[in-house]
DNA sequence: TAGATTGTTAATCGATTAACAATC
DNA sequence: TAGATTGTTAATCGATTAACAATC
């Protein structure tokens, strides 16, 4: 009931949905639910449900998970016992959005500081978080003890940007921009692809739409 | 080599990957890559990368893997045999953002309009697509055959936001806003939940900083 | 030819499910 | 008490890896 690190990668991606499910399940003021329930809402197996929250707060048989419970446990593990220091680079719509956010820090994300290479942009304050020069960045990063950078420059920046972030002392690079990062392999480098998210959901109708001979119409549960 | 059907969704959750990596590649001016070089980049075995990448490309033993041909026959696979037609709702930061990401088509999803209920919003035209009012929404899904509702409104109003479009006829709902829909099981839903991403590279942080007793210091590969 | 790299199969691994005893 | 639901174990499933023959 304390961080992440005793959990399999499997469970750690669900996490978040489970917190996003019992925020929502808080705020329509159920009191309890059952491992049914959310298994449904997830698209999985009760039983895994009831796995997955081993470690993170305990059912009452035949009442359920406490809800509010449940969900201060899951803050305490993705957020207060586990807040990281970033800097997000690149103030264009993408890291407005991102800055814009509100919610990072429930995953304990704290986005201390923003950097831009355009004047225009330097001197607001989006988010909470000032916006700096890029060339200030370097003497940051230690000082502030930031572990994280959020990339959200163009891609034919992105390389050049991530390699400074890195000789800065940067640990952990999660990265937006749409290119092929190269960097040491003692960085950990996150790609997030907004593609990934469609071409499962592509393929989810692809396979209930197309009528193959004689198998059942819908494999049925969300595709999270 | 034709569409997403006949491969395992854990193989279609890399393809993005690869074309982003081909698409790098191809830029670089490199003609050929390794089973073995992909897999280091993907951070898995090369022999998954040569199984993911039948049906997919051809590669030549003791050259690698056409890049440009490898790209185009990834472009098809992802984008135009398989294009969807989509609405945006929620003109906001996020929305603006998805709207400006270029690069959609490639993955082929089709954003025809957006929709917002600011009037300030509607009228205007962005990444190609015209923002219109909420109200038109219900009419125009049956008649330009839109399969597919991109959710970037607030939490708030994305239940009922996320009905209308299902009652219209819209057959898949990626949701961008932080709340659990509940939707009737034909519907496919993919809640996009930024915190799954972080929550996996704070995980690698973990895992790797914290000093357990005698194991090996890093698992190496990046996280995709 | 020799050697490197692909395509493919069998073995391994991890994640999910089903079943059931424990419990409120 | 009876019944529903949890926690946990064994069985299943799918995905990944390792090994190797085929090939250029």
């Amino acid at each position: 009931v304390t961080g992440l690190r005793n959990l399999s990668p499997a469970t750690v991606t669900r996490l978040p949905h489970y917190y996003q499910i019992f925020k929502t399940l808080h705020e329509r003021g159920r009191g309890y639910v059952s491992s049914e329930r959310l298994a449904g809402l997830l698209g999985i197996a009760p039983s895994l449900v009831r796995r997955d929250l081993v470690g993170v707060a305990s059912g009452v048989p035949k009442v359920g998970y406490a809800v509010p419970h449940s969900l201060r446990s899951l803050q305490e593990i993705l957020g207060v016992n586990n807040t990281k220091k970033a800097f997000l680079v690149g103030v264009g719509s993408l890291g407005q959005a991102l800055l814009g956010y509100r919610g990072f820090d429930e995953y304990g994300l704290r986005i201390v500081a923003a950097f831009d290479v355009d004047p225009a942009k330097v001197g607001r304050s989006i988010g909470g978080a000032p916006v700096l020069p890029v060339s200030r960045l370097t003497g940051l990063v230690r000082r502030l003890q930031v572990m994280v950078g959020v990339l959200a420059v163009p891609a034919d920046q992105a390389q050049e940007v991530a390699t400074m972030m890195v000789n800065s002392g940067i640990k952990a690079i999660w990265n937006f921009a749409p290119v092929t990062l190269e960097l040491t392999p003692e960085v950990i480098v996150r790609h997030e692809n907004l593609g990934v998210g469609f071409a499962l959901v592509s393929y989810e109708l692809e396979r209930r739409l197309t009528p193959t001979s004689g198998s059942d119409q819908h494999g049925g549960g969300p595709c999270r």
